[in-house]
DNA sequence: CATGAATGAGCATTCATTCAT
DNA sequence: AATGAATGAATGCTCATTCAT
């Protein structure tokens, strides 16, 4: 079992600002399940893997997991949302710091292959299961995060700071190249995410320049 | 005289090289689950198709499936190695007729657009699929294709075509380029591939030019 | 105060030797499917009968049975060693109480065509059923039970009760008699414990004292 | 496969008392039929045996065993009628050559064991399987070949030989006997039928004089 | 709220049997 | 008569989900 650290926190204090015993439980539980269907996912994939798997992963009971999630596809989603709601903000903050779309690039990638290296399972699952069904995975969260560089694109473009290219071919491709890099990076003993944003930074920048505009 | 049965009918016919009947059905049964399958999976993923689903839509019996596969994986993978048995003596045949690196990486785009266009189920269910477990994607011919790539570039680099760059990335964003981008003009009313491959030429040539040898 | 809540009633009923309602039905689902079981095997056998003949008979829902047992092979098996061990501790206690070799027998054989007679179902099975697969039914309870009866007989002829004979020859032959005999026994209309026994006895008792040593 | 040596025998005499080449086929298919079901059946018990097992050990095609029987039960049927079939001659022989019934059981006994050694198989099979339905077990050869134990026995009531005994449990004691010691001899590492049937000889032949008249 | 047994729909697979060749 | 692919009923079993406790 993978957490069993639920439950039997401590005594209750409502009228701080600190949660009571129930409210204490019920987040770690969540947690645990969130956890668990991480390890799972990442293990079996979304298709193959069953809401069994999870909660037998976690210790609590078959009913509990109904409690907190309505089905498989609910804490997927969750996931999905939850690994893309830490690196938008990241990608976000680079956004606004950088002051040239070289800028941006390099220090987004930095942080991007930082992450996949620090929490390397949501987005394992993030790469492998963009099959089943593409339109599942396009989680609000996660097209939102895809369209928000295109957007940064178009802004740089509407700029004259990039030619009038097809955004969203440039972004499918700077999308395209986190992703294989960043599983050939996962893959390897020393994951080197420097290394890797090196790499994908220079593919992108010295690339796009070249392109003709639309 | 007439004793010649039909059986030994069949044999003549098929050393005069054409098909019995049977034979004939054969052919025609396993040629209709492997297109059944082509469309569930393309449209439910891997993990989330059943056997079932497949044989419902070639109106086959259900025992009939296990005449022709063992189960749901052994269709898969003969699907991945057909998709990938089309595309690779293609992009093999560009190798071999193109001289430079940058005429290689042109024309294999090229080739791999087109064929993505025309044979748009195959290579769809191979994006989204990848997914599930990586591993039983990694279907010996699929791994030989990207492999094959790679060689390339090795090959280029030790011929001082390349500069010495980190070969299994240079891979990777070729592939993930191609890929993300093949997705986008899939997803098009009317998908260009010519375009398509202008742009991810464009990218990859302009792009390994300026990265570090390792 | 009443925060006890439904489960830790349970536990208290535990500790107080009650069981709770879940355990009581618990008890009852296993118990029906080893009645079920039990009729079951009796009239189809062990190889011609289904696990969903069994849930057929009690009513369950299919799933149910395998909450109880993991496949029919289980169940068969605790019905034998459920049979076994309700004859073998009436056959120690007869050799505990008998004086002599004849004394056992007769006892012996006493208390099984009488345990037959009220059990009758159990005791077809392991008549007809020992066929199959003979291995599947040695259970460990049924091995033991005939290798009990052969100690026994070793036994005396260590103390020289009994002449030297082939012990396995002897056991097998008195297993030989009591299934055959309980068979036709059972198969009367009114089954009369007391002559089959009596028949039993004398003809194994006459026999053995002129067996040659070996 | 077992028995591939069927057909391709020689030329037509269908003139002469000889088989022509069909009936040859004929005959060695029936058989071979019946000598695959022997062996899996022996191995696997009748309820656990597939008509599948049984053709895949002939090397014919499915299709021809619904030529030769029109079920697993058949074939089952007549192995069992083929065995007793086989031993009844050799018992009615015995009884016919036999002056006392002492003697009758003495060469009946001798008959029956050598013949078990020498045919394990079958007999293998009717140990095992009076299972599954020893209503289906009690082919009318078989019934008959008890029932005819059964008449000696009365016979010899009648003619003041025996003393006026229970004759169906009698014989259930001889077969009883036979059956089980049978087995046992049959797993040793040298079966020897000859001390089998001095031990069960002596072991009828001295038990049934102390018996009580009914 | 947590629990975990009950449920029955659904799945993969095997089987006996048929029938066109 | 032999063949072996097609058939679909039947089997063992798993799963998501519910609900009494």
């Amino acid at each position: 079992m993978a957490d069993t650290d639920l439950v039997e926190l401590n005594d209750v204090e409502k009228t701080s600002g600190k949660l009571g015993k129930r409210e204490q439980t019920k987040l770690a539980n969540r947690e645990s399940i969130l956890n668990a269907a991480r390890e799972v996912f990442a293990e079996l994939g979304y298709g193959e893997t069953t809401v069994r798997d999870i909660i037998r992963k976690t210790g609590l009971a078959s009913g509990t997991f109904y409690n907190y999630f309505k089905s498989k596809e609910e804490v997927f989603e969750a996931l999905m949302d939850e690994g893309m709601m830490r690196i938008r903000p990241r990608i976000r903050a680079e956004r606004i710091r950088s002051r040239t779309f070289d800028e941006f690039i390099r220090n987004a990638y930095h942080a991007y292959f930082e992450y996949l290296a620090a929490d390397m399972e949501t987005f394992h699952i993030m790469r492998r299961n963009p099959n089943a069904l593409r339109v599942r995975m396009d989680t609000p969260e996660i097209v939102a995060g895809f369209e928000e560089i295109r957007e940064y694109i178009e802004e740089d473009i509407r700029n004259g700071i990039l030619p009038a290219v097809d955004s969203e071919f440039l972004m499918a491709a700077v999308v395209g190249i986190a992703m294989e890099i960043g599983d050939r990076m996962l893959a390897r003993a020393k994951p080197d995410p420097e290394q890797a944003a090196a790499f994908a930074t220079t593919l992108v920048i010295q690339g796009y320049k070249a392109l003709q505009p639309k």
